[in-house]
DNA sequence: AATTTGAGAAACCGAATAGTTGCATATATA
DNA sequence: TATATATGCAACTATTCGGTTTCTCAAATT
């Protein structure tokens, strides 16, 4: 059972319900009623979140209010950051490009 | 055929060959060359990565070069944007909070 | 106490996935 | 021209995945 968080958010459906709990806590039946699965399916999904830690529990009564665990998006953030240096890097090169361009105007 | 970027990169050998061709492009077999998998499979990692946009090729000969497209990189970035404005406003909810607590200490 | 309700677990199913082996094709090289 | 090399594609296989149905259990409600 290897959970891994991109592994985690490659299914639409799981990214529907990150986007879901992102602000306030919900329950299963609550998060359910939002897709045409059933409650089951969705209650899966809910355990693959939060085996690899990007959503929380808690309990109330019988009730299960699930919520996203927002520190653990920024490990996607930490992956990304190194594409993002290059993206970055290129559009400076761009940027000189242009300013060059600019000048040679002048 | 649902391509997908997040289906994309929810393999972690996938994640690995973005990472190689980068900075470099690199021809399908210098990149199986890091993997203990046959040639063709990786191949086929890269079919992947080709229908979704993520990387192109350039054909030299017989030869044919692959590299991280980038930009599409970005689009990761643009789903993540909604939850790292979330983090950020809880930073500074903490930032206020300690602003305060200074204040008392004065 | 009996019934309803919220939720997870198990068993099952079809489709997708990642890998393999084998083959076809085009370009280099001898 | 014959051979070697780089690559993609097709067929097959085992495993995983997302979903459903059925079941159990605990907490509310009557």
């Amino acid at each position: 059972m290897r959970r891994d968080i991109f592994q985690a958010i490659a299914d639409p459906t799981r990214r529907a319900i990150i986007a879901l709990i992102a602000l306030q806590a919900m329950t299963p039946n609550a998060i359910a009623e939002n897709f045409q699965t059933t409650r089951q399916a969705i209650s899966k999904h809910l355990r693959i979140l939060t085996e690899c830690d990007l959503v929380k529990q808690e309990y109330q009564g019988r009730e299960i209010y699930y919520m996203l665990e927002i520190e653990k998006m920024k490990e996607i953030d930490k992956w990304l950051a190194q594409y993002r240096k290059i993206w970055e890097s290129r559009f400076n090169q761009l940027d000189q490009v242009l300013s060059t361009l600019k000048k040679q105007k002048k």
